[in-house]
DNA sequence: CTAAATCTCTTAGTGACTAAGATATATATC
DNA sequence: GATATATATCTTAGTCACTAAGAGATTTAG
């Protein structure tokens, strides 16, 4: 077997266990929001927040592709919940900003401690000059991917006649 | 800064890393489903389909965490797109097996084709041997990962009151 | 042969979503 | 400063995928 084909190979096998690895990651997420009574969107808003802090309802349904109607329910849940509080911008009154109510949201972190704990084991076996090169690929990868995001999008609003061929429209509901 | 200190900080920050990333591989996984116009249950399961081959609906609904009512529904949808079939055991009639069905499928898999590219050129940049630690991270990581949906599934069978201080019954709906 | 178990499907009801438009506030133009 | 347009969030009506419960079909155990 050549260099390079043994190269492709190995490209196949890492595809194949990202795909199961992020798909398991899903499925831990869905666990959390059940465990926790909410609903998965209602969680990655909760995500969203903790990576960015203090955000707007507008920025929320942005980054997570809802409309501003629906971002308007989950806020609602949230905020029922306890979770979340709005805060409305002093110098542009239109807006509402949303931000966690660390000592309820804490309670959401938990449930990612067998998560981390699971993690930190892993992590456990590499060095840190191994560290290095996960969070190299980790930080590329999220640009790629996030690249990759707005390339597809990109097809969403091209006229489907118009599409390279995909020929979906006979799969539409 | 101490050797460990300069490590705790190494692991937060992958840590962060790779909750964006995987953050982002969910809201591509939304954009496809949204594109190729069919729900996200059912694009996870076409996922499932083609990680594990032919499946009852049974398993689907078993891995999804779907009732499997649900997951008629889900086949369902994707008989009528074309993209499955389902076949009865001939052995034991009571099971149906779902498999894809390649051609229609294909028009699915061409929706990766973004992040495909936009991972070989990510790929691209690591050599042979740094490739082979990224693939035994993912595997690693993966089993991580399935092991902590477990312990965190155990959670939800122990009735609430007798969890470890969790307190969530304020946040249920 | 009967009872229990297993696997999928059906039904009724619920909740989160979208599309469209209402409301409130901000910015631009005259 | 008044009017028009733009922006940010919320409201409403309708839709779709989900759950819980149980029915139907088949298999396995006694």
């Amino acid at each position: 077997m050549s260099r390079t084909k043994a190269r492709a190979a190995l490209l196949q096998e890492l595809e194949a266990a990202m795909r199961r690895s992020s798909a398991q990651g899903v499925l831990y997420g869905q666990t959390v929001a059940n465990v926790a009574g909410i609903a998965n969107s209602d969680l990655e808003c909760m995500d969203i927040l903790y990576l960015e802090g203090r955000v707007t309802a507008g920025r929320l349904a942005e980054v997570t592709g809802l409309t501003t109607g629906a971002i308007t329910g989950v806020v609602d849940r949230l905020e029922k919940a306890g979770l979340v509080r709005r805060e409305r911008d002093e110098k542009d009154r239109r807006k509402v900003y949303i931000s966690v109510v660390p000592e309820t949201a804490m309670k959401i972190g938990q449930l990612y401690v067998p998560m981390q704990q699971a993690m930190e084991k892993v992590f456990s076996a590499y060095s840190d000059e191994e560290l290095r090169l996960l969070l190299r690929f980790a930080t590329e990868g999220y640009k790629g991917v996030l690249a990759a995001t707005e390339a597809l999008k990109g097809l969403l609003d091209t006229p489907p006649e118009k599409r390279p061929d995909l020929k979906l429209k006979k799969l539409r509901r």
